[in-house]
DNA sequence: ATCAATTAGTTGACTATTCAACTAATTTTA
DNA sequence: TAAAATTAGTTGAATAGTCAACTAATTGAT
């Protein structure tokens, strides 16, 4: 008889093969992307022009991380870092005309593969489900 | 109002925050380790001498993410690696003196912490929530 | 108004992860 | 049995993530 797994790890192993599938199926749509520069366009495609910190904040990421990604986002040409005139600290990331485009590619390619692995729970499972993780992320703050 | 995040979201966030809570809790305690060292010597101290590959299935990891970690491992003298004796290609990963003697540090430091997270939920809601997860593992795998 | 404290972003060191290419050992097959 | 296929582990390149130390800009406090 199994005991039953701590959700934080079925959690780590849940997150580690999400992020394996969805790079195998950008890459065999010929889509140079991560899995997390997917997680960041995903914020910028509903609004632009947010500040670094702001993407970090949205995520639960460190802000160093954000630096890097949205690096690594600018060499493939998918945004660019723009001065806020009123205020100098802040950079605002916005969406290159590639990087706009690649929404009409990439979420008919992920989202229904991604609703798929939720589809045989009712939503009464799938909000307990839900109630658990964000409970979780609230006191992990 | 806010539309239900997508469970894979939710769960990448809770990775990232869990690593970063367990990590402090184990530096604020002297223990040098990381969360994922944690991971591996949980499967360790139930049963030792696992060969690698063995390791990597379990936490459905690639096999060389786990060369890297018992690396790293080794390096703080918590594991040592066993040539089989029947089959050459295998590695198998024992404990240190100083790798068994950790787990009476590291268990009560963070069992009753991640424990804690979910004790607001009864049962039936973190089945619900186990269910949800084990079945997009399943699915990915 | 000046100096201190805060905030935004970057950089370098470190860990974790994967992939692809590789070596070595074992197993299968023809 | 010899050659082919598989399996275990390692290595190097790439991405992602954190932390600590840093710079630059802004805000606050005296």
């Amino acid at each position: 008889m199994d005991q039953s797994p701590r959700i934080s790890l079925l959690i780590s192993q849940a997150l580690g093969l999400y992020r394996l599938r969805i790079n195998a199926l950008l890459a065999q749509h010929h889509i140079d992307l991560t899995s997390e520069m997917v997680t960041v366009l995903r914020v910028l495609w509903q609004r632009e022009g947010r500040k670094q910190q702001e993407l970090a904040d949205l995520l639960h990421k460190d802000k160093a991380s954000i630096t890097k990604v949205i690096h690594n986002m600018e060499k493939r040409g998918l945004v660019a870092r723009v001065a806020d005139e009123t205020d100098a600290r802040n950079k605002k990331i916005v969406l290159t005309q590639q990087g706009q485009a690649l929404k009409k590619e990439v979420l008919p390619v992920l989202d229904p593969f991604l609703d798929s692995l939720t589809a045989d729970f009712d939503e009464k499972e799938l909000a307990a489900a839900r109630a658990v993780l964000s409970a979780i992320i609230r006191q992990l703050q």
